[in-house]
DNA sequence: GATAGTGGTATCCAAAAGTATAGTGGTATG
DNA sequence: CATACCACTATACTTTTGGATACCACTATC
């Protein structure tokens, strides 16, 4: 470090970032995982689904873990459980408005995703049978 | 099911979004995990650091997941690695063009980690000490 | 020649996330 | 009254993720 200009010090991140970091982690913590995105992208698209009706949906999703996530996405205020007086009695899951604003967060993930899926394989589409 | 309309029958989603969730899922493989934001934030602002350097600035790494993070972004493009010729050698990490372009996912998930943290926490802000 | 700084690797361990499989209690249906 | 559908829960297991600690080779400084 002779004939070098001094190097400005760098500070951990806290003292920029403290504040940036936590709603990123927060907002992360709703979409990642296994199988979050495909709930919400099922209640999405059909509104409203009974258990089994989910299970049939998601597939290879188990028992124990659709209703772990649908307790979560349900704290989050990102779905509603209703309990439908019918018979035999059936439980509704849906999307609540608040939960349709997840889109802008998915549809960003999505096109980023379609951009960086084309960099790094140079994949155009049409090998979708590939990924499973 | 009898004073009731015949429910559509809903198909496994594979069949309305098979091609919709592979790039979601690129996209979230780099974005989750404990430590790759924080990198590429580092290295967004700081342009360029050295090893030793980032185990500093993100407090709380270790250099087995500093190095097995590095090498993970480097391979999805975002960041370069570059030995120097200098005494003793330094090894440089920079952000590149396209590491730049997940400024748009992140401040999405900034955007809405925010609103859900007032949502679901009734948090306006000023309480960001108590979250580390 | 001890110590410190550089850029890491190796090994072992704990916790979290997810899977497999079975079972429960209720209500219908044949 | 056996069977099946509904909405789950329980238990045991495997896999993935991340953490703790130690260590390596190299160079420079004291």
């Amino acid at each position: 470090m002779k004939n070098k200009e001094v190097k400005d010090i760098k500070v951990p991140m806290k003292e920029h970032f403290g504040n940036y970091m936590v709603p990123v982690r927060d907002a992360l913590e709703i979409f990642s995982g296994k199988w979050k995105i495909p709930i919400i992208t099922a209640l999405t698209f059909y509104e409203t689904c009974g258990f089994k009706e989910m299970e049939r949906i998601i597939e290879g999703i188990t028992p124990k873990m659709l209703s772990k996530e649908l307790k979560f996405l349900e704290e989050n205020l990102l779905i509603v459980r209703k309990v439908e007086d019918t018979r035999p009695i059936t439980v509704s899951y849906s999307i609540t408005e608040y939960g349709k604003t997840c889109k802008s967060v998915m549809s960003e993930l999505y096109s980023w995703g379609t951009e960086h899926r084309k960099k790094v394989f140079n994949i155009e589409g049409q090998v979708w049978d590939e990924c499973k």
